[in-house]
RNA sequence: GGCCCAGUAGUUCAGUUGGUUAGAACGCCAGCCUGUCACGCUGGAGGUCGACGGUUCGAGUCCGUUCUGGGUCGCCA
């Protein structure tokens, strides 16, 4: 038996009355009667409450004190049970109190509201913010799922293996993190931005199936769903596997996660397969939120002859947006208002009344034929809003009118998870600067068509075996069909602009273990802080992390970062400007 | 680095057109209370209105600069 507790305070039940016992926990709340106090006694699993009949304790009985109790297990009476809580058919009389350790009486903040407080506080004194039994949960939560996701990748035959947190910096995507080496003068570790080179070359040595709950640092700046610093994916790998062996692993573990931890639903397998052209122009974005059922649509065409001068030239969409016609001349203005802080000139719009009578300003510049094929596309009371702007601009603006329309008209179902893949990347666009061609997405994804392609059609025509898996409008994840061939790798990079030497300078070691022999391989890596953050209904990732940084990359509990000593400075050959 | 929002008691906030001694709730302190469960009641303490400068007879309020925090764009192969 513990010598703090016989039970924790979740624990007691009807069956436990009588039992003398001992509980040990943070006194959540106390409620002096003068004579009569009750506490409720908090830990991990729960609350009792605690009853004392003598004044004397009181004054030890400061809120967030961890105090150890013991006495008899009593029923309550009916109608005083407390069905709030899972022990509130009992309540322990105690007899002994040890105050195990004192908190202060004031303290910065109220453990309970610790949700509506100013952030810096909450992460500054974080330890306190932990208790709060809302932001606690979010944690077991996240531990949880990470079990989950590990259980369900060893189901189907995933291996688990650590690579390296100290690692060389790669030229390649985001800033890294440098560590400064003592024993080789001038030169620095980097802290891997993803185990990406890693699980390539764990392939390259005859490992079938990786998985890794791994930790990637990126020096880049925050997001509301972007930690700084840190953060954590279900990074995998598949040899002699292709997009759809990786998209099947995928659906069938992120389906069961969303399935297991929520009760929102799951859209069921197979999750649509969106080319990457498709979704730009029917969701104006790379992340769609398919919960929102508004589509836009491609009405260059259809205004060809209309005589409008913002339209002239340009291309034009439009989103049919049901029911709206209903809505008061406010929402009109506020879409507008909408419109003018995105940066567009205007938003047309045409709505179909009773009748199927168009009203707006602009049927007045579509010919009768036009007027009546837009009545037959449309139900009574629709309204269709008409974005044009410049090729490169629209989609982004016709996405942002999407998504603003299907918030305003509440046209999401915020009790469910929808989740898609987003494929056919292109490999390559355009580069404004050289005037040649830059990757698009990863030097080191595969193309469609292999070499032939490289070879023979316009690197603006190619796609890459590249996807996104995107929830809710959130991207969880990237992922790709590995270029293992390093024929194909000279093309590509060729095509970049980069002699085949940048291959062996800056990749040495991939591009040297592809010469030995690899097998075709393909992965993806699933963010977990978004995962839980989408499972949790939070809006913040920082909300699913234990000890997050803040916006500003400082982490104000430990204070880091910090400065170091003149001796560690000179160990590691550096000195500060 | 750009843009937007915020900063008033320990905390969350209110504070009208610039006008008396800057308020409320929760928390804290003291007292009362034997069945509460966010207990209740009475009383009390607690403020450099983020900082600096300016306008004004007078600034929490207006103007400028700056600091801090959050969001966003850039960035994130």
């Amino acid at each position: 038996m513990s010598q703090y507790r016989t039970h924790n305070c979740g624990e007691l039940r009807k069956s436990d009355i009588d039992k003398t016992v001992r509980l040990s926990g943070w006194i959540d709340t106390v409620r002096d009667h003068g004579g009569v106090i009750f506490v409720d006694l908090r830990d991990h699993y729960g609350v009792t409450q605690a009853v004392f009949h003598d004044d004397s304790v009181v004054g030890q009985l400061s809120k967030e004190s961890v105090v150890l109790v013991e006495g008899k297990v009593r029923l309550r009476d009916k109608e005083t049970v407390n069905d709030k809580i899972e022990t509130g058919e009992v309540e322990l009389h105690c007899e002994r109190t040890d105050v195990l350790s004192r908190a202060e009486h004031s303290l910065p903040f109220e453990i309970r509201e610790s949700e509506k407080i100013r952030e810096d506080l909450r992460l500054q004194y974080r330890y306190l913010d932990l208790r709060n039994p809302a932001v606690h949960e979010n944690m077991v939560l996240r531990s949880n799922v990470t079990g989950f996701l590990r259980k369900e990748m060893e189901q189907l035959g995933f291996l688990e293996i650590q690579t390296p947190i100290l690692t060389a910096s790669s030229p390649e995507g985001a800033r890294d993190y440098l560590v400064p080496s003592r024993k080789h003068h001038g030169k620095f570790y980097a802290l891997p931005q993803a185990p990406q080179q890693f699980k390539q070359l764990l392939m390259a040595s005859g490992f079938d199936k990786y998985f890794q709950i791994a930790p990637c640092f990126r020096d880049e700046d925050a997001r509301a769903d972007r930690s700084p610093g840190e953060f954590y994916q279900l990074d995998f790998e598949m040899a002699f596997a292709g997009q759809e062996d990786v998209l099947g692993v995928c659906e069938t573990v992120l389906h069961n996660t969303f399935k297991a931890f929520s009760d929102k639903t799951v859209n069921p397998a197979p999750f649509p397969r969106i080319p990457f052209a498709e979704c730009m122009l029917k969701y104006g974005t790379d992340k769609p939120d398919l919960r929102n059922p508004l589509i836009i649509q491609d009405l260059t065409e259809f205004f060809s002859d209309a005589d409008f001068a913002p339209f002239k030239n340009k291309p034009v969409r439009g989103i049919t947006a049901p029911g709206c016609a209903k809505m008061p001349k406010s929402f009109f203005e506020k879409m507008l208002g909408f419109a003018t802080s995105i940066g567009m000139k205007g938003l047309g719009y045409i709505s179909v009344g009773e009748g199927f009578e168009l009203k707006g300003p602009i049927v007045k510049f579509l010919s009768p034929e036009k007027q009546k094929i837009l009545t037959r596309s449309m139900s009574e009371h629709d309204t269709v809003f008409f974005i044009s702007d410049v090729p490169g601009c629209i989609d982004s603006l016709a996405g942002q009118i999407r998504t603003e329309l299907g918030e305003k008209l509440n046209l999401i179902d915020t009790d469910s998870f929808s989740i898609c893949f987003v494929v056919d990347f292109p490999m390559y666009e355009a580069d404004a600067e050289t005037g040649g061609y830059k990757f698009t997405h990863n030097p080191f994804s595969m193309p469609q068509g292999e070499l032939e392609a490289l070879e023979t059609a316009s690197p603006l025509e190619i796609k890459a075996w590249q996807y996104d898996v995107v929830c809710n409008g959130i991207e969880l994840s990237s992922g790709a069909v590995r270029n293992h061939r390093p024929d194909i790798m000279r093309k590509a990079f060729a095509i970049a602009g980069y002699d085949k030497a940048v291959l062996s300078e800056k990749f040495p070691a991939l591009y040297t273990a592809f010469q030995y022999g690899a097998p075709p391989h393909a992965g993806m890596a699933p963010g977990i802080d978004r995962i839980v953050m989408l499972l949790a209904a939070k809006e913040n990732i920082r909300e699913v992390i234990p000890f997050p940084m803040n916006a500003n990359a400082q982490d104000m509990l430990m204070g880091a970062p910090c400065e170091v000593t003149e001796l560690q400075l000179r160990e590691a050959h550096i000195k500060i400007r």
